[in-house]
RNA sequence: GCGCUGAUAGUCUAGUCUGGUAGGACUCCAGCCUUCCAAGCUGGCUACCCGGGUUCAAAUCCCGGUCGGCGCACCA
């Protein structure tokens, strides 16, 4: 059965799936959701986990130049008047109530039709204007509704009083953590540049219109580092060579404007350096890491990803030159991942604003050295994202014996479990030896499953719905010769083998699987 | 946030127009049977998104809200 992944469909397909199969739910389900919130359920948790350990081991255990960090969720305010977030986030907007339905900004129509200052007006006081002088609708005409102000961060206050003293903010990105943390990683370790301050926690953006399941959501575990260099060092990127060969889809400005091609262009990492598509080398090399992780441990189909590079107005008010990487989802290309370069901004904005200087200081054959670090590359993805791409590039439907079978194609280690445990009969000298096998798998460190219940068949379909890569399945036989049958997820192909021997063939098959997999 | 549209068990859905005991399939649970790919039989659990209104009576009609989809807008 040809499963037509272009559907407008589909995505209600997954949401649905995710829903069954305990994935994902809509949270406070039982009082009917919440716009842009969601939870994960018992199987969702463990993927979700694998993902988050993945990216961690990846990007900061496996690696000398990378470091953690954890920054609290609600954030010292001045951090976000440092960082800008503050003042571009609370636009007063105006509804038209008239035919087009159009929002404007009232601050910019209050100086555009009474030509006057709206710096010093509040939205009460920009609201007493448009009633006193009659404005309207510069579109169609139309009569304005209630002006509302609106701020991407969410609010809240601490402490028992009330006052403007004790509003803070729910951090909007991870980033302003590692920034305004800064100073004191550099003074309680010996980090040398180029290095990286790496974070993975929640955070919250009041998005206006929430939308497509993990998609555009308000509350979401955002994985990301920001990559600091010497300033006047920007390209010394010395593990370029890792990645010059990497294939790559290019999306870059160029083609997006452009009339004549409006397509990406596939091509090596190497070539687009060399014909100066990347303003920055790290940028490209983490870029193309980045890559590389998605497709090899995250088992992402490598033909549905490009490289998009923003237009000039696009970039946020900190960008040099900022890259997604998209994936191709039934409602379009959509970002996977965003990787800005940031420079020097938010650490000068930090130094003007907190009085405290973040310059690193580093000695070399010429002196001492001192300078404030620019940050290069800032790889920065959602979790609830990545979850969203496995499900929808994993989620398979095929016909066998005439009957559907749903498989999540989702990479081994990634599985919520490792490795299912059958009992072929419920008699009790096999129970008891897939027990054994069970508490054995366990024991050795997998994430295993224990099924007795219904049909053989009926098992391996469950576990094919959750992902389970493999299924180990006890016999009589099993009791004469100490073998037992491990089935495959993908190829339902069976194949018997000594138990002795299990334990390092559920390690080969797990690690050989993308491998096995292009054959 | 605007416009259009929809919401019935864990899932898919019938019923809504024309108000009158909410039905089926799959899943799930228990039992029997079977024992390597959702087999069969019997039984069971579980639903009209929420709040008002109209009516003798509302899943059904009306109003408001919530949530989803599509389009627009938004996405530093």
């Amino acid at each position: 059965m040809e499963l037509d992944k272009d559907l407008k469909q589909f995505l209600e397909k997954i949401m649905a799936f995710a829903n069954k199969t305990g994935i994902a739910y809509r949270t406070g389900d039982i009082y009917g959701g919440l716009a842009g919130f969601w939870d994960f359920g018992p199987i969702g948790v463990e993927i979700k986990n694998r993902i988050k350990d993945a990216w961690w081991t990846e990007f900061v255990r496996n690696r000398d130049d990378i470091v953690g960090y954890e920054g609290a969720i609600i954030t010292h305010p001045k951090v976000w008047e440092a960082s800008g977030h503050l003042s571009s986030f609370t636009d007063p907007l105006i509804f038209c109530e008239g035919k087009c339905k159009k929002k404007h900004r009232l601050d910019h129509l209050v100086e555009d039709q009474l030509h006057i200052q709206s710096e010093h007006l509040d939205l009460e006081g920009m609201r007493e204007l448009v009633l006193k002088e009659g404005l309207i609708c510069p579109e169609c005409g139309g009569k304005l509704g209630k002006p509302i102000t609106f701020n991407l961060m969410f609010k809240t206050q601490v402490g028992p009083i009330q006052d403007s003293a004790s509003i803070a903010y729910l951090r909007p990105e991870n980033a302003q953590l590692i920034f305004s943390g800064f100073r004191n990683v550099i003074d309680s370790t010996r980090v040398k540049i180029p290095f990286g301050i790496a974070q993975s926690g929640i955070v919250f953006r009041n998005e206006i219109s929430p939308r497509n399941f993990l998609f555009r959501v308000r509350e979401y575990e955002l994985m990301e580092f920001e990559y600091f260099t010497d300033p006047q060092k920007t390209n010394d990127c010395p593990v370029f060579e890792d990645v010059t060969e990497t294939q790559v889809n290019i999306y870059s400005r160029k083609e997006q404007t452009d009339k004549i091609s409006d397509d990406f262009v596939p091509m090596s990492i190497q070539k687009a350096w060399d014909d100066q598509i990347f303003k920055n080398k790290w940028q490209a090399y983490w870029l193309a890491t980045f890559n590389n992780w998605f497709t090899d441990k995250m088992g992402i189909n490598g033909n549905k990803l490009r490289f998009r590079q923003h237009l000039e107005s696009e970039l946020s008010h900190y960008a040099l030159d900022t890259w997604d990487i998209e994936y191709q989802y039934n409602f379009g290309w959509k970002e996977l991942m965003g990787c800005a370069n940031r420079t020097q901004y938010d650490l000068e904005q930090h130094q003007i604003h907190s009085k405290t200087k973040l310059h690193f200081s580093e000695t070399d054959e010429t002196g001492v050295k001192r300078y404030v670090p620019y940050v290069v590359a800032e790889p920065s993805v959602g979790l609830g994202r990545i979850l969203l791409t496995i499900l929808a590039d994993g989620y398979q439907e095929e016909t066998v014996n005439d009957r559907k079978r749903v498989v999540l194609k989702i990479h081994p280690s990634l599985a919520p479990y490792d490795v299912a445990v059958f009992p072929l009969q419920k008699k009790p000298q096999i129970l008891a030896k897939a027990q054994d096998i069970f508490k054995f798998l366990r024991a050795q460190g997998f994430t295993v499953n224990f099924d007795d219940g219904g049909s053989i068949g009926k098992r391996y379909r469950r576990h094919d719905e959750i992902g389970t890569p493999f299924c180990v399945t006890v016999d009589f036989g099993t009791l004469e010769d100490e073998n037992i049958t491990i089935r495959d997820r993908d190829s339902m192909q069976q194949t018997r083998i000594p138990i002795e021997k299990l334990v390092e063939e559920l390690k080969n098959l797990r690690n050989n699987y993308l491998a096995a997999k292009m054959i």
